[in-house]
DNA sequence: ATGTCGATTTAC
DNA sequence: TAAATCGACATC
């Protein structure tokens, strides 16, 4: 018996009987500056060996696509790129600097490649573990490049669901970690939630 | 076949 | 301030 796919998941222990509600893919099409804002308060679900990771995303960056020298997709369409050119709304992850996985996902149209680099979470029921910095997301939610290409509107493991609703703050800042990348690395293309402990680094 | 370097983290 | 650690990519 296949396991049952619906955008609907009952595992909010705040409250068990209200379900929540799976982000899909109308989000994920929008292009990453848009995307990457919007997804800031929602909440990234983990099932594995039995058990329910989750956490309140806090902190990301946009990546751009072949015109971003900030983005690999800039090297062009190879083995490792190719998710990102041909599956939006599907997880794209690397591994970087020999030992952490960085997770992303794939938005926008087919063939734009922008994606959206997930890098700091709040953990959520009672669960306590930090989540930031993107290396320490990934490691957390025990995600590795075998998570790679996973449809992130179908996968029973690997998901994100609507978030409380409230007012968030949302800053806008330039991106960490690419000063190679020309101009582009002064792009206001990394948004954090102003008002969570748990983004990774202040700027 | 070989050299360079990274969307980071941690320790000194 | 620098080491860890290895695969992707460019170059020879």
């Amino acid at each position: 018996m296949p396991a049952k796919r619906s955008s609907v998941a009952y595992s909010n222990p705040a409250n068990p009987s209200a379900p929540e509600k799976r982000i899909e893919m109308s989000l994920y099409q929008r292009p990453a500056k848009e995307a990457a804002r919007r997804l800031i308060g929602t909440i990234l679900v983990r099932k594995i060996r039995g058990k329910i990771l989750r956490g309140r995303i806090v902190e990301t960056e946009a990546y751009l696509g072949p015109i971003d020298l900030a983005s690999h997709a800039s090297k062009g369409r190879t083995k490792r790129t190719e998710v990102m050119f041909a599956l939006p709304g599907h997880a794209y992850v690397y591994l970087i600097y020999g030992m952490y996985d960085m997770f992303n996902i794939v938005v926008g149209a087919v063939g734009d490649a922008h994606a959206v680099l997930v890098r700091a979470a709040e953990p959520l029921d009672g669960w306590t573990e930090n989540l930031s910095g993107p290396g320490k997301l990934a490691r957390g939610f025990r995600i590795t490049r075998a998570d790679n290409a996973t449809n992130l509107c179908s996968s029973d493991a690997l998901y994100l669901v609507q978030g409380e609703r409230r007012r968030t703050r949302i800053l806008s800042t330039p991106r960490i970690g690419i000063d190679y990348a020309l101009h582009w690395k002064d792009e206001l293309l990394r948004f954090v939630d102003a008002d969570s402990k748990a983004v990774s680094k202040i700027r």
